[in-house]
DNA sequence: ACGAAAGTGATACGGTGTACGACATGCGAG
DNA sequence: CTCGCATGTCGTACACCGTATCACTTTCGT
C-alpha cells in the first residue's frame, strides 16, 4: 500500500499498475495476487491509507464551526499531497476503518448541538457534497494548464477558434468578459465558498 | 459520438474502446483516427455533446433560486441517464460549445439581481462544487449494491468483520447506530440539501 | 482526365489485468 | 525428525487496450 501511494503521488494514479507496483518492491506482478484479489482492492486500501491522514487529534474544536473549517482544510490539503484521490472517490463508497473513523469524527463535530442524528447526518451530506466538488475543481484546475503547457485565459480565448466563434456572435455576452478578463481565482474562495455553505446550514440549526 | 454515447449509456464507460465504438459503426479501430487524434477527444466530445441536454428553453425562471433549481434537477436527470458523466467530469474543464452555452445560461440566472460579475461567478461556483459532489454520491450509491449484488445496511454491519470490530469496540459510538439501523436515503434530501446551500447564498445576496 | 486529398484498414508494439499451474519454502503434527 | 500441507513466489499465456506506421482505395476539385 506503501509502495502504491508513493508511486501514485510521484507518477500519478496510471502508474499504479500490478507489475509496476510489483517491481518496486522487487517482485513479480502474480506476486501481489497473494494479497490482494483484485487491483480494485489495492485502490480502496489506498484510499483507506490516506484517509488516516485526515484524522485530527481530539479534542475538537468546541465550536461546530470550527471543526468543519478543521476538517476541510485537512481535506483540501490532502488532496493537494495526494491529487490521485478525485481519480478514485468516485467509484466506490469508502467504508475502511480509517474512513469510518474519519466519518465519526465528523459527526463528533455536531456534538454540542440540539439536533437528531439524522439531520446531523444531514448536514454532514451537504458539507461532504460540497468539498467533494470544490476539491475535484481545484485539481481539475491545478492539473489542466499542466497538460496542455499553456498558461490560461488568454489561450482559452484565442486558440480554440470555435470559442472566439461563439463569443464574437454575441452568444456567451455573461460569459466573454470573463473569457478575455480572466477571473482572479484567488485562494480565499475556498474559505469564502465554504462559508457561504455552512451559513446555509446554520440558518436551520436553531429551531 | 453518439453511438460512443449509446454504448456508455448501455454498457459503461469501459465499453467505450476505440476498437468497439469502430466496431458498433461497422468500421475498424483506425479509422476512428480520421476524425479524432486522441481517444482522450472522443471523450471529450461525449462530454460536450450531453452538455446539451442540459440546456434549458429561454426564457428562463425570474427568479434566482427556481432558475437554478431548474439547472439542479437537469443535472442531476442528466447523471441518472449517463452515469458515466461522473467518470469523466474530475478530469478535464469541460469548454466545449455546449458546455460553455450551458455556463452562460447559469450566469443569466443572476440577472436581475444587483451584484457584479465576480460575485456572481462566486455563487456559481458553490452552486456548481456542491451539485458536483452531490451527483458522484448519488451515483457511487446507486452503482454500489449493484457492484457487490447485495442489498445495503445489514451487509455493511455483518459482513466485513473489521467494521464488527470497530462498532463492538465502541470506537464509533455516533456512527455505529446508523450502520445498525441504516439511514433513510430519502429522496427529498436533494432538494433539502441544495436549498439550504441556496440559503447560505442568499444570506450574501442584498448588502 | 488527372493529381491531390480524404478516408479506410492491416499489422505491429508495448502496455494492461489476471487465470492457471509449477515450484520453493516454512511450519505443525505424528 | 520427518512428512504433509499451507503459504508464498512467479513464468507463461490470454484477451484486451491505445495508437504509430504505412499501404491502399475512393472521392473531389481543377
Amino acid at each position: 500500500m506503501a509502495t502504491a501511494v508513493a508511486l501514485a503521488d510521484a507518477e500519478g494514479l496510471d502508474a499504479v499498475s500490478i507489475r509496476r507496483v510489483a517491481a518496486e518492491l522487487g517482485a513479480r506482478a502474480m506476486t501481489l495476487y497473494s494479497y490482494i484479489e483484485r487491483k480494485e482492492d489495492l485502490l480502496a486500501l489506498m484510499l483507506d491509507e490516506i484517509s488516516a491522514e485526515v484524522l485530527v487529534a481530539e479534542p475538537l474544536p468546541a465550536d461546530w464551526r470550527e471543526a468543519l473549517l478543521l476538517f476541510a482544510r485537512r481535506e483540501r490539503e490532502l488532496v493537494r499531497r495526494h491529487p490521485w484521490r478525485v481519480d478514485l472517490v468516485h467509484q466506490r463508497v469508502a467504508v475502511g476503518p480509517n474512513g469510518l473513523r474519519h466519518v465519526e469524527q465528523k459527526l463528533a463535530a455536531f456534538d454540542g448541538l440540539e439536533i437528531d442524528r439524522l439531520t446531523a447526518w444531514r448536514f454532514l451530506a451537504v458539507f461532504n457534497d460540497y468539498m467533494t466538488g470544490f476539491v475535484i475543481r481545484e485539481a481539475v484546475e491545478r492539473a489542466a494548464p499542466r497538460e496542455q503547457g499553456i498558461d490560461d485565459a488568454e489561450r482559452a480565448a484565442v486558440a480554440e477558434p470555435y470559442i472566439r466563434e461563439l463569443v464574437d456572435g454575441g452568444e456567451l455576452a455573461r460569459l466573454a468578459p470573463m473569457i478575455e478578463q480572466g477571473v482572479p481565482g484567488a485562494d480565499d474562495n475556498f474559505e469564502r465558498g465554504l462559508g457561504w455553505v455552512l451559513d446555509g446550514i446554520e440558518r436551520h440549526l436553531h429551531r
